[in-house]
DNA sequence: TGGTTATATAACCCAATGGATATGTATGGC
DNA sequence: GCCATACATATCCATTGGGTTATATAACCA
């Protein structure tokens, strides 16, 4: 799976909440479809899609344990979605700073030439 | 909105490449919709809508420029998000401890109780 | 005023998603 | 072998999503 796509997969399985909420369950210890499907006003088969989906994007692994099909979080295309997230948070943060920068540097030649856009913006 | 709804809602708008790539431009600097339009195979009308989720998950926020809407973008979405995942990062990671703690303890009473779901999770 | 540029909206298409119910399959206990 | 349990799969349905083209709106320019 190229990366973009893993992210594409990871974050449309975050999208859900029934599915962040199965994860936040599963950071608790491992648990079977019946025990992560028990909280939700929702069929079973409902749970199982779920569960589909988010194995799909490789956030949970299964095992088997006699019929139970205990299932295990996964960390890591968590890890590369933090990741992501935090890159263009950075970027941006920079970014924030060089506007005001920029901010303070029209601010000294007011008169000279005025660009409402920019301070629009920062009024929003 | 409800935290879980402005998850959903950001989530949902990362699920997408395009938008991904978007973010990515704004993360250096404020940019029209024509020039964010430009890299992408893709009519002007679909730009736009993609810009519309963004700015509906409150990731963007635009301003007027004459004809031009430029669009920058906002931090804060993002910061919830990276939050979300990284406390269920961390609660994993302490899991994974809590799981090795067990398979050294299973390690030592290996012949008494064989338990194959540890030790096929673990495999995977 | 009329034309050009930038962007938004409308109407439509098709594929994907999230839910339901019904049924199939695998495993263990008796 | 038979029944119960745990889960998966099949099918269906309504909604959403991402794309298109055509058209409307808004602001500047001559």
């Amino acid at each position: 799976m190229t990366p973009a796509t893993q992210l594409d997969a990871t974050f449309a399985a975050l999208a859900d909440p029934t599915r962040r909420a199965i994860l936040a369950r599963l950071a608790l210890g491992e648990a079977s479809v019946t025990e992560l499907a028990q909280p939700f006003a929702m069929s079973q088969p409902a749970i199982s899609k779920h569960l589909k989906v988010l194995e799909h994007a490789g956030l949970i692994s299964r095992g088997r344990d006699a019929q139970r099909r205990p299932c295990r979080l996964e960390a890591q295309p968590l890890a590369e979605a933090t990741d992501w997230l935090e890159r263009y948070r950075q970027l941006w943060e920079t970014n924030f700073q060089r506007l005001d920068a920029l901010l303070e540097e029209m601010k000294a030649q007011r008169e000279a030439a005025p660009k409402p856009t920019i301070d629009k913006l920062k009024g929003e």
